[in-house]
DNA sequence: TGTTATAATTAACAGTGTTAAGTTAAATAA
DNA sequence: TTATTTAACTTAACACTGTTAATTATAACA
C-alpha cells in the first residue's frame, strides 16, 4: 500500500519545485515583477497549477520567507555554540544577521518589509520561526544584562534597541546601494559596537 | 498678454491637483494598489490626462516623496533654530525624525522604501532635498565632535550610524505593529539616548 | 470666421492575479 | 480486463493593471 506515500512524496517534490523557482525569481527580479505565469513557465505546468499548491501570492511569499528566517536561524544558533563570552556572542550575531541580510537582500527586504505590507500576520506570533530568532536576540541581551556587563535595563528594550540598529543599517545598505558609504566592514562594526557600547554605559 | 501666465497658472493648478489626489491615494491604500485611474476618477479626469503632467507612475510617487522631504526637512531647521545645545538638538531631531516617520508612516516608506526599488537615482544625489537633510545630520554630528562631546571619529560613519539607528527603528515600529514593543516613546527615547551614549563612549 | 495650437479623451495592447469549468490520467472496484 | 471513481492538471475567462497612439474637443490667435 505504498501507493499514498509514494504519490505524498510527489506532490511535496512538486511543491518544492514551486517553491524554489518561486525563491529564485522572487530574488533575482523582485517580488513586484514575478508573474504566477512567469513562475509557470519556470517549473513547466500551467499557472493555476501553483494555486493547487499555494492559496494564492502572498501564500507563496510565506513560505519563501518561512524557508529564509530558518536558515537565519541555523546560522545564528551555530554561531552561539561556538562562542561562550556574551557579548562576543551578541556582536557576532549581529554581524551575522546584518550579513545575512546582504547576502540575501531580497529574501531580506520580502521577509521583513515586503511581507508585512501584503500580510498583516506577522510571522512573529507563537511558535512561529520569527518568535524563535527573536527569543534568541532576547536570551542574548539577557545574559549581557544578567552578567551585569550591560546597565540594568529592561530586557525587552534592550533587545528592540539591538534588533533597530541591525536592521536599520542593513535596510540602508540594500535600499542605497549607491549613497557615499563609508567602508562597509567598518560601517556595519561601528554600528554594533556602538549599540553595545551605549548599552554598556 | 496675460494669457500665457492664466494657462501656465491652470495647468499648474491641475498638477498640483493630480498630485494630491495621488498623495491621499498612496498614504491611505498604499503605492502598489493605487491605479492611474484610481487617481483619474478621484480628480475627475481621464486616465491618460496623468501622462500629460507627469512620465510614469514613478514619476508621481518621485515628485510626493520630494514634498515629504521638504516637510520634514523644514521641521527639522526649524528645530535647529529653536536649541543651541549640539547634543540635545541631535537627540531632538532623532525624535523628530521618527515621529515624522510614525505620523506620515505611507510617506516615509514611499520615499526611503518603496522609491528605492523603483527609482534607480537615490532622491540623494546634489541638490536634492534628500541630500539636504544628510547634510543637516552631517552639521549635527559634526559638532559634536567638534566640540569633543563625541568620540572622535569619521564624521560621516558617525552620522551613518544615527542614521541607522532611527531609521530601522521607524520602520519597526511602521511594519509590525502588533509586536509587543515596550512602551513606544520609552523605546524611542531609548534608542536615541543609547546610539549617542555609544557615540560619546 | 477660419486656422492653429493645446488639452483632454477614446480605444487598444499586452500584461496581471485569480476562479470556474472542463479534461486527462491514474488508482481502485467489479 | 473493464468500468468507475478520484486526483491532478489545463483551458478559458473575468476584471483588473500601466501605458501608447490616434482622435476629438476646446480655447486662442489671425
Amino acid at each position: 500500500m505504498g501507493v499514498k506515500e509514494r504519490r505524498a512524496r510527489e506532490k511535496e517534490q512538486l511543491r518544492q519545485q514551486i517553491l524554489s523557482a518561486a525563491r529564485e525569481l522572487f530574488v533575482n527580479e523582485g517580488y513586484e515583477n514575478v508573474s504566477m505565469r512567469k513562475i509557470a513557465n519556470k517549473i513547466e505546468y500551467s499557472p493555476t497549477t501553483i494555486y493547487l499548491y499555494f492559496k494564492d501570492k502572498t501564500d507563496l511569499l510565506d513560505s519563501v520567507c518561512k524557508e529564509t528566517l530558518l536558515n537565519l536561524l541555523e546560522t545564528l544558533e551555530q554561531l552561539k555554540r561556538d562562542t561562550t563570552d556574551p557579548v562576543e556572542t551578541l556582536r557576532k550575531s549581529g554581524r551575522a544577521y546584518i550579513e545575512f541580510g546582504l547576502k540575501y537582500p531580497q529574501d531580506y527586504k520580502l521577509t521583513f518589509v515586503i511581507r508585512p505590507q501584503f500580510q498583516k500576520d506577522l510571522g512573529l506570533e507563537e511558535g512561529s520561526i520569527g518568535e524563535k530568532v527573536f527569543n534568541y536576540l532576547r536570551e542574548m541581551v539577557s545574559e549581557c544584562i544578567r552578567q551585569q556587563i550591560f546597565r540594568q535595563m529592561d530586557v525587552e528594550t534592550t533587545g528592540q534597541v539591538m534588533w533597530s540598529a541591525v536592521h536599520g543599517v542593513t535596510l540602508l545598505l540594500i535600499d542605497f546601494p549607491d549613497f557615499p558609504w563609508t567602508e562597509r566592514d567598518q560601517l556595519i562594526d561601528t554600528v554594533i559596537q556602538t549599540t553595545i557600547a551605549g548599552l554598556k554605559a
